[in-house]
RNA sequence: GGAGGCAUAGCCCAGCUGGUUAGAGCGCUUGCUUGACAUGAAAGAGGUCACAGGUUCGAGUCCCGUUGUCUCCACCA
């Protein structure tokens, strides 16, 4: 409410949840037509598996930041939320709270019943991820809320499936997968961790079965023995022709097994001798490929060894491994182990040794839609920020690999492939199907379902109604910018820009800006194992969402990652706290009526000096955040708001607030109002909360903080001499503040302070300023250094105090002298650089003339200090 | 094995297209209950910008190499 005062102690907790809700109320998240044209901005929707976390706070931080900011400026603005069903993470969470709370498997349930426990899950942890949202500030339209699995977006999956389909672009094929034992199922590359692990490497001797004999063999991975059907050497080594076309017979099982000679077997590696396991490798099973070989898988879907392991049935692979090892043992056949350090995938949601495993997936060919892929980013219809991902986006395109998507899994969308068990065709239909087109047979359909990253790839359009032509699609879409952290560029990003090329013809995005990952204090990665993880809700009950959003905004360059630590929040929150009292003097000081423009009244010097310093910031600032130069952005209005707005312009308005009914009174109350206003409206975007409970309050606000103008640029108020009149009399006060300090001067004891300038005017005005601020009790110009003073040099004046008891005229003395020599220097080298004929031929005019006033600047302030030195 | 990031004050980090006497915050030192704020205000100490070369009139900033560190990608048994 207008007029009102603010609360004596800023305390977030009791105005946040008013404000958003209003904000809601009053519907400020939908986007309103403007003249600017549209942005907008799809979330990278958090997975329903849980909470948020700080990582999701940068993120949406950022977002709004960049949102509130277009929204202002009066851009017709839609910041999208949304949900992601997360297949196998969100499923691993279900399946173990079912087993904790109940003691069942998915299996005791069935797929239907478990997929309603996942909905409900989805429900719960949904809804806490928009309130999480929502406590943090975030303008998204939440009418538009959108669920990967909702009915729209699926029906996009399914159009998307047949069309890559019936394009060729989607196969079924028998190939090695990464298999999960432990959630059972394939993953893709992509969600496979490779991890280096100390293993060993195992000599094994393979009998030759002319008995003339033996082969021997490395391995790391003794248990896929069981699987062998053949041994490999390279063809041109020397070492082994021999034996290439003769058999072996396998250890422990007796079979037979021939010796085959393939390039891909690397000569100086182990013995130079491979075994060839098909079913459990995937070089291997190409090898098995082009030499006919049979496949002979010997672990089941739990990675135990099968009916093809003989004596070794049922034995869990790790156990197999110990058994057979000790059987080769026995046998005399192991004949070598030494230390071998290598690679070893791992799931990334279970962290599970992956077992590469022979099985029927569905794949996506990925050649053709990499290529414009590529060539968007390489010419420039989408820019990575920061440039250097581009990098990473592109070395993972340029050597893709078919992409596997297939899961196992009950929770997503079922691939719609229908097999008719009666003329034995697949359909692939966007509808469900029960009988067979062809023949009229009953069909089925697949049991596994897609990978979450394929209804992923569709969001920035299928969020928007894709394949429908519908007017949001029209609207929004290409989206304006992507905001996502550095980590799943290649998960999420790359295929977005994939299938926007390929389903819409359009580049999904021309920006992807990249932001880090947030870290605990000490640098480690934030998670439950650890016990660092923070709670986003936490900081905001305990320091506010703004503090919060501010320290998130400020903490790292673009694509760096954050040291997180609460230090740091209280430094921001110590910020809000700077605003909220500064913002309570003025309110306290500013009658019901101000001039909403400050032109319009009698304004002084430091009115000219703030305006000017306020329009400087609002350039600045509109130019940094266009840049996606947050933290830069944000760390000029820090600098502002409390080093020249509270520190000194507060100071320099107080004599003339005291003063009420005067001409002089209402510039300052209108300069104050302005600024604090226009600053406010600069903040919001990081802080909105704050800003709204300050900004109601000014006499000339209209409406919410949120829906008004961004400050626009006024060339009427570059006050280029009043700046320079007004660093000039702050350059003094600093001066005598420093003489006081350094003398132990007790600010009780006023002393005459006289100053020796050429800018006598600029201080005309400036005598309350050294009263009030420097413990001045008179002002006065002098021509020449007065006796018995201590002085101290600026660039544009010298300023002497007499403090006579005080004096240490030696200690003076080589204070002055120091800084002589130090001038001294700076001239030198300045002189010397401006003496030197290449740079000022070939430096630019601009760098020149800088240089020169620099040295006009040091020889004043050289001719200042000697005079001080002079007068002691 | 490939690719990339990072290395600046005791700590955590800025430093945008090369031109500043290299900057914040936290911490530290000295003195301060001045009527917005001790979640404050004044002043101050503290840096051979990892190391070694190069380009340039000029390098913390660009290039090459070295070292340290982090990350991503990768089917060497």
């Amino acid at each position: 409410m207008k007029g009102e005062m603010l609360e004596k102690t800023y305390s977030p907790s009791s105005f946040e949840e008013k404000h958003y809700k209003a904000w809601m109320e009053g519907g400020y998240f939908d986007p309103k037509p403007g003249e600017k044209g549209t942005f907008s901005v799809v979330i990278p929707p958090p997975n329903v598996t849980g909470q948020l976390h700080l990582g999701h706070a940068l993120n949406h931080t950022t977002q709004d930041i960049l949102v509130r900011y277009k929204r202002m400026q009066g851009f017709e603005t839609l910041w999208l939320p949304g949900t992601d069903h997360a297949g196998i993470a969100t499923q691993i969470r279900v399946e173990q709270a079912l087993r904790e709370e109940e003691g069942k498997s998915r299996h005791d349930l069935g797929r239907e019943k478990f997929t309603e426990r996942v909905w409900e899950w989805k429900e719960k942890y949904g809804a806490t991820i928009i309130n999480q949202t929502q406590k943090l500030g975030s303008s998204c339209d939440f009418s538009r809320l959108r669920f990967t699995m909702d009915e729209g977006l699926s029906r996009a999956v399914r159009k998307t499936f047949v069309d890559y389909y019936n394009k060729g672009l989607i196969y079924q094929g028998y190939r090695i997968t990464n298999w999960c034992p432990h959630c059972v199922t394939a993953l893709a590359d992509t969600e496979v961790e490779h991890k280096d692990l100390d293993g060993h490497f195992w000599d094994i001797n393979y009998p030759l079965a002319d008995g003339s004999g033996y082969v021997t063999i490395a391995t790391t991975r003794p248990e896929t023995l069981l699987g062998d059907t053949a041994l490999a050497v390279h063809p041109e080594d020397e070492r082994y022709k021999n034996i290439v076309g003769k058999d072996v017979i396998l250890p422990l099982l007796g079979r037979r097994i021939p010796v085959i000679a393939d390039e891909y077997v690397e000569r100086e590696f182990g013995t130079g001798v491979v075994k060839i396991t098909p079913c459990h490798d995937p070089n291997d099973f190409e090898v098995g490929l082009r030499h006919d070989l049979p496949q002979i898988c010997v672990f089941d879907d739990h990675a135990r060894v099968n009916e093809n392991g003989g004596k070794y049935e049922g034995l869990e692979r790790f156990e197999a491994r110990r058994q057979i090892l000790a059987d080769l043992e026995a046998e005399g056949l192991l004949v070598g182990e030494r230390a071998h350090s290598h690679a070893v995938g791992h799931c990334y949601r279970c962290g599970t040794v992956i077992e590469p495993l022979a099985s029927k997936q569905w794949f996506v060919k990925m050649k053709p839609l990499a290529e414009p892929a590529i060539a968007a980013v390489k010419n420039g219809d989408i820019k990575f920020v920061p440039e250097h991902f581009e990098k990473i986006y592109l070395n993972w395109m340029e050597n893709i690999h078919d992409w596997c998507i297939s899961r196992q899994l009950w929770w997503g969308h079922r691939i719609p492939a229908f097999y008719c068990d009666d003329c034995g065709k697949t359909t692939v239909s966007e509808t469900d199907l029960t009988v067979c087109p062809h023949c009229g047979g009953k069909v089925r359909q697949d049991e596994d379902v897609l990978d979450t990253w394929f209804s992923s790839a569709l969001w920035p359009f299928s969020t928007l109604g894709w394949p429908e032509n519908t007017e949001d699609l029209a609207r929004y879409y290409p989206t304006s910018v992507l905001v996502t952290a550095y980590d799943i560029i290649t998960f999420w990003v790359s295929k977005m820009i994939f299938s926007g090329l390929a389903l819409t013809d359009k580049a999904p995005f021309p920006t992807v800006f990249i932001h880090g990952l947030v870290r605990d204090n000490k640098g480690r990665k934030m998670s439950k194992s650890l016990g660092n993880g923070i709670d986003p809700l936490e900081v905001v009950e305990q320091y506010g969402a703004d503090a919060l959003r501010f320290t998130l905004a400020t903490g790292s360059t673009p694509g760096n990652d954050l040291r997180f630590s609460l230090d740091r929040v209280e430094a921001s929150r110590n910020f809000a706290n700077k605003l909220w009292n500064a913002s309570r003097f003025v309110l306290m000081n500013l009658d019901d009526e101000v001039a909403a423009d400050p032109a319009a009244t009698a304004l002084a010097t430091e009115d000219k000096w703030i305006l000017g310093e306020f329009h400087r910031l609002v350039d600045e600032v509109s130019a940094n955040l266009d840049k996606y130069e947050i933290g830069i952005a944000l760390s000029k209005l820090y600098d502002f708001v409390w080093d020249i707005f509270c520190d000194w312009y507060i100071e320099l308005s107080k004599p003339r607030l005291m003063n009420k009914g005067t001409a002089e009174n209402a510039a300052a109350q209108s300069t104050l109002a302005y600024v604090l206003s226009g600053t406010l409206k600069l903040l919001h975007p990081i802080m909105p909360f704050i800003t709204e409970e300050i900004y109601q309050k000014l006499p000339n606000s209209t409406s919410s903080i949120m829906i008004s103008e961004w400050p626009q640029s006024r060339a009427d108020f570059a006050f280029d001499a009043e700046m320079s009149a007004m660093e000039r009399v702050i350059d003094a006060i600093t001066a005598v503040r420093r003489i006081r300090a350094e003398k132990n001067v007790s600010p009780k004891v006023k002393a005459p302070v006289y100053l020796k300038t050429e800018f006598e005017s600029d201080f005309s005005g400036a005598t309350t300023f050294f009263e009030r601020l420097a413990g001045a009790d008179s002002l006065s110009f002098v021509k020449e250094a007065p006796e018995g003073c201590i002085a101290a040099a600026t660039t544009a004046s010298t300023v002497f105090l007499r403090l006579s008891d005080l004096v240490d005229t030696e200690a003076e003395k080589k204070k002055l002298s120091a800084e002589c020599e130090n001038l001294e220097k700076l001239i030198l080298s300045t002189q010397k650089k401006l003496d030197n004929a290449d740079f000022v031929a070939r430096a630019p005019e601009a760098v020149v003339q800088k240089e020169r006033d620099k040295l006009a600047g040091y020889e004043a302030a050289l001719q200042n200090a000697k005079d001080a030195l002079a007068a002691l």
